[in-house]
DNA sequence: GACACTACTACGCTGCACGTAGTATTACGT
DNA sequence: ACGTAATACTACGTGCAGCGTAGTAGTGTC
């Protein structure tokens, strides 16, 4: 197991799911359905339930995202403060390789 | 197995190592031990043997890069007009998605 | 009271990502 | 000529993320 030296970039095996989750949470707590509904919105994807669900356990249980306490059968769920840290990270990197890449496409 | 319907939105299970090499191969050809010392300088991410020449078999497979007339143990590869247009289309989402969870995380 | 929508849980499969080990060639210093 | 490092891969095994399907149960509405 890789120790945690660096957690902003010990992202594991992580990709656009997780990242769709955590966008979905960006600007406000989420329970999963509506978590769906953005996502298929602002990306045009519809995650399954399978997907979804198994990516929220996975950012729970690495601490970037937390539930919060509920009444009803919602189980409502927020950034924390790691999470926000880590997406920030992440978007800055996704700039800065979109920017490289579109620069090299043009020269070709 | 699903239909190839929109061949640009189906990207099966497609994460970043395969998106790095595409990137890589987006300036020219370039054979893998250059696109791991490629990789590594514009991503700061060094990727294994497995996961570099797995990629790249797939993305063969996908039609999005082939490989080039060889006479020594080198072999390069190169985008192909599809892997191209695929790329820029990607590419498009990603910063689409990086704009507005940037807005997101700075309204919140 | 039928039907659609909401909000999940459970489960199983596949293949991608990743590591490790090994092979062979070339380049170099000494 | 000999060792060592860098180059450029092949081969192989493993685990878990991603994804689909099915099922459950509460809520709304007509």
């Amino acid at each position: 197991m890789p120790k945690h030296t660096d957690e902003l970039n010990d992202l594991g095996r992580f990709s656009e799911p997780a990242l769709l989750i955590m966008i979905s949470l960006a600007d406000g707590p989420k329970h999963g359905y509506a978590m769906t509904e953005d996502i298929a919105q602002i990306s045009g994807q519809r995650l399954g339930p399978g997907t979804l669900y198994g990516g929220i356990t996975r950012l729970e249980a690495r601490g970037w995202i937390e539930p919060l306490p509920s009444d009803d059968r919602r189980r409502p769920y927020k950034l924390t403060t790691s999470g926000h840290k880590v997406l920030k990270h992440r978007l800055a990197a996704m700039k800065t390789m979109a920017k490289i890449a579109t620069t090299r496409l043009a020269d070709a």
